[in-house]
DNA sequence: CGAACGGTTGACAAGGGTCAAGTTCGGTGG
DNA sequence: CCACCGAACTTGACCCTTGTCAACCGTTCG
């Protein structure tokens, strides 16, 4: 086992925040997992995307990977941790904006630049480099990996627009019931479906992204367990779903912007397991 | 002077709703306007895209363009009118998700199948189908294509992020300014920049797609109205940007997702004055 | 003319923000 | 081992923004 390999898997507190399928061989093929989640890529383009891969960079929580304003030609895929990116308004109030969980690929909004949020870590965790130019190169040589990375960006903007959805029209107790149920979906997208949820985040961040107060937050949680919709355990952070069925009711989640990758999620799936 | 032509300027209301460039010649590539916003393209794309259109589609207000849960092979491009993307609850509520204006593509966000939210049209337009099989196709061939429409997608997805961005720890006066000075920009992408602004929706959409109540939004319109922000017509239904400077100031209007657009755009707009 | 629709205004109520104090807990230093 | 500290969470009191309900008005259209 390398050493990387020993770092990836010693930090038992993220342990489950990991959907990407580590087994042997794929572990260092990253971006070919996530790419091949929407399309189904031949053998030829795994090689290739693994050379694209820069050397995975460990990072804190509360690191800044993009700082605020900055333009860059680095995309970022998280392995391990979460991220955020936040909005700095001219007064310095910054507002949380996206969430990024293992999988997800942070700076696609930016690929073509001119868009500079600032993205920070909310845990610790492991990034891999890939250098916009470069993939630009690839893509434009692939076909099938152009239409896999429009996947992954449409995919994210049905991310985004779920949660617009979940923010209009719905109070306060119906968001973080939708929060916690895209979460859930997220992080087992391909894995077994726990009814244990990590959740390394304050409520403060939590509140950032629905748009509430922590107090708020704090309240609301608080009514989900005394209905016995879900147990909140402290250390490490996270919640035990006890009646999915009930929040999936109350929150109205539709988990349609999963459908494009369960589709070929399971031509992926079938693939693994051959 | 064709029917077409002549029916794509008899519509007086919407005179000032359409973005895109009608010079001669120009007039009938819509899809290649709409991509080359992003990327500079070849003039024999704009013959590819050409062949790609089908014959333009007279809708009326109130038309639905794509059911609800009904799956489509087609994308329409919006050359007048407004339309918007409902998702409809099992409630049997339906939330607004989405703004087209003129020059937007409908249907991008189910490029790839799997998610059917209902879009109706919120005013009179003209729209030009494409099928999505056969934009595939193109794009396969064509990796300037296949890289403008991610970009397209990626400046959807932004605008769907600038107004998640809007409504997180925003209060409603606030919002609606931002929603007024969001629509000012789209809708003068390359124009002139009026300070008239239409806005042939009623305030019960304005309030759908602002998560308020159309009640709350003649509040805030009222509000901006004293403050000499703007004023209000009836007829046609329109507002006059009074101080677009403090509406800006106000809220916090950014217009950073339409930097990749502008960039672009300069290129664009030499092109055609050349 | 009357129905239908959209906008306007007022009274009232409730959801959620604000502020402040208190609690828990892990980390740090003596 | 204990004392102390800070970060995050919890809870209560209070109040403001916004939703709700209703009446009313102006236009349009059948």
């Amino acid at each position: 086992m390398t050493s990387l390999a020993a770092a990836m898997e010693h930090d038992e507190s993220l342990k489950n925040a990991v959907p990407i399928n580590l087994d042997r061989g794929s572990r260092y093929a990253l971006y070919y997992e996530i790419l091949s989640r929407h399309c189904t890529l031949a053998p030829h383009h795994r090689e290739r995307l693994i050379r694209l891969q820069q050397s995975p960079r460990r990072v804190a929580k509360d690191d800044t990977i993009i700082g605020h304003g900055q333009s860059t030609k680095t995309l970022y895929a998280v392995q391990q941790g979460w991220a955020c990116s936040r909005r700095v308004s001219r007064d310095g109030h910054g507002q949380i904006i996206d969430l990024y969980l293992p999988g997800d690929i942070v700076g696609l909004r930016d690929y073509q630049g001119g868009r500079f949020d600032e993205v920070t870590m909310l845990t610790d965790g492991l990034l891999i480099p890939v250098q916009k130019p470069h993939l630009e190169q690839v893509t434009r040589q692939n076909p099938d990996l152009a239409e896999a990375l429009l996947a992954v960006a449409l995919h994210q903007g049905n991310i985004i627009t779920d949660r617009l959805n979940n923010l209009l029209g719905h109070d306060a107790i119906t968001r973080l019931a939708h929060f916690l149920m895209e979460l859930n979906a997220r992080l087992n997208t391909f894995g077994p479906d726990s009814d244990r949820l990590a959740l390394p985040i304050s409520q403060q961040v939590i509140g950032d992204l629905l748009g509430m107060t922590n107090v708020h937050v704090c309240r609301c949680m608080s009514s989900l367990q005394t209905q016995r919709l879900l147990r909140r355990n402290a250390e490490p952070r996270s919640i035990q779903l006890l009646n999915r069925t009930a929040l999936i009711e109350l929150s109205g989640f539709a988990m349609s912007y999963l459908f494009t990758c369960m589709r070929r999620g399971q031509n992926w799936r079938r693939g693994a397991t051959s």
